[in-house]
DNA sequence: TTGAAAGCGCTAACAT
DNA sequence: ATGTTAGCGCTTTCAA
């Protein structure tokens, strides 16, 4: 062995006086090797500071022992916590994640999947980017035979394994809230409406508003992208708009950074003058004045079942040939920024209490 | 080649009817091959949907076009920041990350060192785990011939490339615009001694006191851990403390969080009771009211100018075999939450600016 | 320009 | 219990 590489598995057997044959046996345990020639082996892997080989061994048993990550964006918090459980039960199983940021970017996407099937990862999971229909890309892979488990998302043509939230009841919960504090008038930010999640959102905003009997006006729905931009951008809409809504149902984190931008901008405070809810909790909802209103998901516990998921396919621990979907209960955590409750009787007596809410006495109670 | 599993370049030459050879001729696109035969053999590889094996391809050329990215945690908005950086110029080059939290915890990092060594990656980027002296794992991979450049930290004992930001600098700027801004009774919340950042930051601050010829009693030095639960715990102690700071420096982001925290708990308001400014640009730090006063990190340059200088090394193009630092500037932006100027003027007069200060009076401008 | 074949480090089947 | 060896898919010499 020359200096400045590594050592082989040659290097350790030449020095034990043993053959590869041996040293491969201590190394995987399962053949037992004599005690003493055992502790000489181990005796040069240490003094050789030997590290296996993984490259050849995957070359030879045809597992790589690591998987593949694609995530839209780690930037953002829901996913940096995908990516902490998915990694603790990789590593627990001794397996190793490649993260690829996507951006939601469909070229990207088809990039890096053909990435992972070079780097031949034993599995990939997936948080697909909104696609137009195309996902050959997609069944490519499969067909490759490496398992996919989607995440947050599903594909639309293609059954997969999948692990998400349940989005609907979510913002169901959310604005049914938001009725019972006696908002009628409740405006939401959706995301992109390519978006699974995105899209499931406003239906749990559409059954709870009907449930409620409550007629939604088209300019009630402004259509963001889950970025922080378009959550300044569309807050600022609603918030300078007339008849303004009394509460904001905004449909994930990092607009609600945007929205409370907002709203600080405009002279209105919450949950006074609007209150305000948001999908996604985020270590700052607890910060903010007032503390925000949000429907928690288990992201941290996304990625670890995901990952779970397919490590039991890679092992065939899962046999059912049909694809798996784990759907994950989110949380109502209700805070300060919702915590106004409107007058339900209408029209509102002239009290004092409602004179800093025209919006409310205008339009919000029909 | 069957149904299920990857197409070998044996398949792709069989049905092209040429050899092996001139496949990874095509491939490599380094030696040329007749048009028509080069043909032939693309309209193979499309068919077979082939996707050439970089294990088998690492294990003879001895590189495996991957790089190892070992960090604190990515939940860290400054890291996530690293990470991109880090990916998109690795991805440019042709390299992927593998990345692996440490938590900060030795043990982790040994052992995901090891990890990295094992799969064979080309280089690793590193943010050191606080150690206590012995880093001769970190010695063991310099020897194995994988060279490491440091994110954010250095070694304490092993000379090493690294890209950090001036952080004395920063802090120093920081404390400087707090005390032009009248504040002498300036507060700090420090990260885990430990931490070279964490040390770099008391530095520039204990620098800018100095400068000014103000005492800092022990009182105003708070020792933190870089996690929001120690900027809300010493936050409290602050705020409750008497005399009060009239400023204080959280020294990074995470720990701001909790700091707001702790102001919206107790009935203080920002900057008029007291004024803060922070360590690391968060997205919200724009949008808390008031806008907080920050030093900004070039999170993002630090992963691409790591990844850059590692991957300059792996191809020979940074000579020089002693280690390269790169230095990047941190940036203060000044916002509301340092806006008030304190009068200047001791013992100040009693025109009811400062009666809700009993702070500043009581122990602020000696 | 193209083909044939050695060999990267490892595992596993087989021989001793 | 231990040693020997073929071969994983690829690149790269060398020969044709």
């Amino acid at each position: 062995m020359k200096k400045g590489s590594e050592a082989t598995i040659k290097d350790v057997a030449t020095r034990a006086s043993v053959s590869v044959g041996t040293v491969s046996n201590v190394l995987s345990e399962s053949i037992s090797v004599g005690t003493a020639i055992r502790a000489r082996v181990l005796a040069a892997i240490a003094e050789l500071d030997y590290h296996p080989d993984q490259v050849a061994r995957s070359l030879k048993v045809k597992r790589t022992r690591s998987l593949g990550l694609v995530l839209s964006d780690i930037t953002n918090p829901f996913f940096a916590q995908v990516l902490r459980g998915a990694e603790d039960c990789a590593m627990a199983n001794g397996y190793v994640l490649i993260t690829l940021n996507s951006d939601d970017k469909v070229e990207r996407e088809r990039k890096f999947l053909a990435v992972l099937r070079s780097f031949r990862v034993d599995g990939i999971l997936l948080v697909v980017a909104p696609n137009s229909g195309d996902s050959t890309h997609i069944a490519n892979v499969l067909r490759s035979g490496t398992p996919i488990v989607c995440l947050d998302r599903v594909t639309e043509n293609i059954p997969l394994d999948f692990v998400s939230v349940n989005n609907v009841e979510g913002s169901e919960m959310c604005v049914r809230h938001l009725i019972q504090q006696g908002h009628r008038r409740i405006g939401i930010i959706t995301g992109s409406p390519t978006l699974q999640p995105s899209k499931e959102r406003l239906q749990g905003y559409l059954a709870a508003m009907k449930e409620a009997k409550i007629e939604v006006e088209s300019g009630l729905i402004k259509e963001g992208d889950f970025h922080q931009t378009s959550g300044y951008r569309l807050g600022k809409e609603f918030l300078l708009s007339h008849p303004r809504p009394t509460a904001v149902f905004v449909s994930n984190g990092m607009m609600t950074i945007g929205f409370i931008q907002a709203l600080n901008e405009v002279q209105l405070s919450c949950p006074e003058d609007i209150a305000v809810a948001s999908f996604d909790d985020l270590p700052l909802a607890e910060a903010f004045r007032p503390q925000i209103t949000v429907v928690s998901q288990p992201a941290y516990q996304v990625g670890f079942e995901g990952a779970q998921l397919l490590i039991n396919r890679l092992q065939h621990k899962t046999s059912s040939r049909t694809p798996v979907a784990i759907c994950l209960n989110p949380e109502l955590k209700i805070r300060a920024s919702t915590a106004t409750r409107l007058d339900l009787d209408y029209p509102p007596k002239s009290n004092g209490k409602s004179t800093d809410r025209p919006a409310v006495a205008e339009g919000g109670l029909r």
